[in-house]
DNA sequence: TTGTACGCGTTATCAT
DNA sequence: ATGATAACGCGTACAA
């Protein structure tokens, strides 16, 4: 079966092909007969330019790369939700949002960067969590491909961060007032294997959480810290069993590795027979869905995602338009929400 | 800062740009030497072959299409999620699934997979739920680009089907072994309003659990039964509101609908102080990953949702890669999960 | 409005 | 056995 190009259309109706992509891409230098007779052809023999070919033509991909750390987490897929819903409702780049992963090895990282650039897959860049390092940046910025980084902040980017430090401070100051004395961190690793990627958030909210304990002189030490690195439920029973080993008498647990981890901790407790709170207070990150839904349901720091996937797809769209001249750097506040495990 | 292209490296290499082409796609028949050479002024160039172009002349658009109804239902990114995490698995066509949504409107879904089929968005498309067209089930064929459907059968097309009946069956056949009486069920709409799409599964769901109380001999009518539109979970919250005046001494309730929805129940019924499962009985349906974390976990019927997405993505590339040559229909069984609701 | 160069690889055919 | 030449894929956009 033959393959209609716009050669067949122009053909049919006796005009040119610079004419029907002309009508195609609304130039009003056309006369409004021709347009009509050209538009009903291409209706009538369901001719769509060929994607491949018009891209080419145009020199551009139409199409916003996602990069981040292969994870199941849930926060990686809102903020992906969260773009694809905000290119929906504007209705740009629909099905151009193109999800790239990394394995945390920095090796992969660079490279990915480097073909997404240099092979035209996409005319911006979102990177989640992940950090490029100044060379990709400085050779972004020579390409002019803009890049937005999401919980990162680099010179040459545009980024947008959440204040993981001052959630993690208001998470541990509450827990701090409701006279909880041994407060437990879990979180995720600050100290990962060589070559392999560091996650920013992770330490901010480590400091935040000493910062609250020292300030407010409660007794912690590394022992009262989990790490984990995957974000996973199981992860959650391990800590809450390593704590209770170390710290019998744990009464009060951030868990800075999200919600995922904060529920596997309750549902190991609930299998102890512990009590929450009033044995053990427990306050998660991220605020996904679930938690609200649990029971109990689970106070959390909630990181407003709707709004970063909505920043950084504005950001990139400007950007890719023109619009943006300066390097925009911005910060959000997360917000503690209270409900019934603290 | 110039563009690098195939020319550059095939000058700087003193071969022609085919032998360059050449060696980027392994072909043998050129000398070690030379590849060699080649590949270490690609790498020395940081080239990358330009994407369009590179699929203009392979007659390829290495991608995947997957065409659903826009929900936030979990079932479809799960399912989404299953087909990404097959095609990252084997390693092929990785960044090539492009979620394309439609909005229940018969046009737009026409209007759609006309599109993706004549401007070569995708090599193969997989859909979801919805139900194309004869019209274009004929077009598909005629052009010869695979089309696989999940939870659809027609000629013309491959399928994967999950049994519907079956599942609402063993689900009702369940709660009326259990001693039930009232048994209620919530299900997705069965008769949708005009230009919208008919969900099967909805009417298979239907037959099964109509079926079931029949042969068991259990009174029922269409009071029983609550119908939802969008599959959430403040819908639960109403279908329970509904059932509590229609229906007092409601003891069961088999949430066609899904997880999600029982969860909006049971959150209500909780609010009302009816207690699960004394009270009521309650099975979802999907089971998510929410509903084993829940208190009390929620029984729920589990379709295989790995296993569809595997199976869909690798029917797609083998009927790709022309391995396929008869069209394939594949129906799989549910499992009826029990946990602490029933 | 039209003719045509152009964007950038791929691959069939030809040459050594 | 290797490699070069040139046609091709299909729109877009500028000069005429």
């Amino acid at each position: 079966m033959k393959k209609i190009t716009i050669k067949d259309i122009a053909k049919k109706a006796g005009v040119s092909k610079a004419t029907v992509s002309m009508v195609l891409n609304n130039y009003d230098r056309i006369a409004d007969e021709t347009r009509e007779k050209v538009l009903s052809i291409v209706k009538e023999m369901n001719y769509y330019p060929h994607e491949s070919a018009r891209l080419l033509a145009k020199k551009k991909s139409e199409a916003i790369a996602f990069v981040s750390a292969r994870f199941a987490a849930p926060f990686i897929s809102n903020i992906l939700d969260a773009i694809e819903q905000r290119a929906f409702n504007i209705n740009k780049y629909i099905h151009g949002i193109i999800p790239f992963s990394t394995r945390n090895e920095k090796e992969v990282k660079e490279e990915l960067l480097r073909k997404i650039l240099y092979s035209r897959k996409a005319d911006a860049v979102i990177v989640l969590t992940l950090k490029p390092s100044e060379e990709i940046i400085k050779e972004y910025n020579q390409r002019k491909l803009p890049i937005i980084l999401i919980e990162n902040e680099m010179s040459g980017t545009h980024s947008i961060r959440v204040n993981n430090y001052n959630g993690a401070y208001m998470a541990t100051e509450h827990l701090i007032k409701k006279a909880r004395k041994n407060i437990c961190l879990i979180n995720g690793i600050t100290h990962p294997p060589e070559n392999f990627d560091i996650n920013p958030t992770a330490i901010e909210r480590k400091k935040g959480f000493e910062d609250a304990m020292r300030n407010l002189n409660v007794n912690y030490s590394e022992k009262n810290i989990e790490y984990i690195e995957n974000y996973t439920f199981e992860e959650g029973k391990i800590a809450l069993d390593n704590f209770l080993k170390k710290i019998p008498d744990i009464d009060a647990i951030f868990c800075a590795a999200g919600d995922l981890v904060a529920m596997g901790v309750i549902k190991r407790a609930q299998e102890f027979g512990i009590k929450i709170p009033d044995d053990l207070a427990i306050i998660g990150y991220d605020d996904i869905m679930a938690a609200k839904l649990l029971n109990p349901p689970l106070s959390s720091v909630r990181q407003p995602i709707e709004e970063i996937g909505k920043l950084a797809f504005d950001i990139a769209v400007d950007s890719m338009e023109g619009r943006l001249k300066e390097e925009k750097h911005i910060t959000i506040e997360p917000e503690l929400i209270l409900r019934a495990t603290t």
